[in-house]
DNA sequence: ACTCGATCCTAGCACTGCTAGACAAGCGAG
DNA sequence: CTCGCTTGTCTAGCAGTGCTAGGATCGAGT
């Protein structure tokens, strides 16, 4: 079976290849020009391959929104350990999640924007999804407030942020006001 | 010059007949379905006359946004004189905006998610786009609290509420908690 | 060494936005 | 009333898209 093995191997070592020039060429060029044919010559596949991976170009966004949704709720985790009271936890979280949007408007696309064939906000949800929302309940949680349900606070907290990034990035919004408006939404929303 | 006169009320017209049925059709069946093919056919003419009025898609995409931030600002308006209070003004407000963004997903993805082409926070932005913004100002800027810019905040307002419009409308947030979520973004933003 | 199944590629379909060039209609001039 | 000419419209087609059927090829197991 071992021949069986390494033909696994090699065929999983192939799908991140796809997700990752896919994620590249989005980053590069914009998701308008990660088109099956270009996406398949950077991986030096014929187009077919990429379909005896993937059902069609919703799941390769789909997969790289999976894999931007796991790298971002590190990305929050980690910004949050670094401080400790919670009015800088919270600060940091959203300079955080702001950051990564900036910083990977790709894959931020492919979470938010695209239409990656992900359930959201349902039980068959993805794990990294799931997980990406938790690592904002979990700071975002202790500062909701007396009766206010934390769920509910992550989850306008978050739309906020989202609002943000989005308009930001879409030339709604002047970009060079970002951190007042931070100031502004951790200060008037979270109760410390 | 009677007959040229003519000729360019029938082409105003034959314009707004456009943008009307690109907006009825987006609403109907998505921005996928307007194709410049079916939207010719539902004119009843064919494509390249709606290349003698727009530049191309992008452009008639445009022109829905431009009408749809018209109404928009209109509504946010009428829902905003019926209220007394500051606090009654902010609820209304953001009431009338997340419910014109459900009524009329196609109209609100022209003016914030898709490219319609159209200029934003710059001095060549068209008229009704600032008009829209100035909407959300006139009542907004009263509760920006003191110190804080009644602009900036509107924009964290605005950006809050575009959050909630899409992540709710792209099934990113659970759709029967809106009202909650309305009344602590309210609360918690507005300084009444 | 050979068979046969898995794997991959060539070629092509139906569709998209957009445009060149042929064609016809309707205007003003004689 | 007729004739040229401008203006407007349509037919046909281009290049590019996502996706797939069918044949060629390669390599593993007998």
């Amino acid at each position: 079976m071992s021949v069986q093995e390494r033909k696994e191997r090699e065929r999983a070592a192939r799908e991140r290849l796809i997700v990752a020039t896919a994620r590249e060429l989005a980053e590069q060029q914009g998701w308008d020009a990660v088109t099956t044919r270009l996406l398949a010559e950077r991986i030096e596949y014929s187009q077919p391959v990429l379909y005896s991976h993937f059902r069609g170009k919703r799941e390769i966004i789909g997969a790289v929104a999976l894999e931007g949704a796991a790298e971002m709720a590190a990305a929050v985790r980690a910004a949050v350990s670094g401080a400790n009271s919670p009015r800088e936890r919270v600060a940091a979280l959203a300079r955080a999640y702001l950051d990564f949007a900036e910083r990977n408007p790709a894959v931020y696309d492919a979470m938010f924007q695209l239409d990656g064939g992900l359930a959201f906000a349902d039980e068959d949800t993805p794990a990294p999804l799931k997980d990406a929302f938790a690592a904002l309940l979990e700071s975002l949680g202790e500062v909701a407030g007396d009766g206010v349900h934390p769920g509910l606070f992550t989850e306008v907290f978050w739309a906020a942020l989202h609002g943000l990034a989005t308009l930001t990035r879409a030339g709604r919004l002047p970009p060079q006001d970002t951190e007042p408006r931070v100031e502004l939404l951790v200060d008037r929303l979270a109760m410390v």
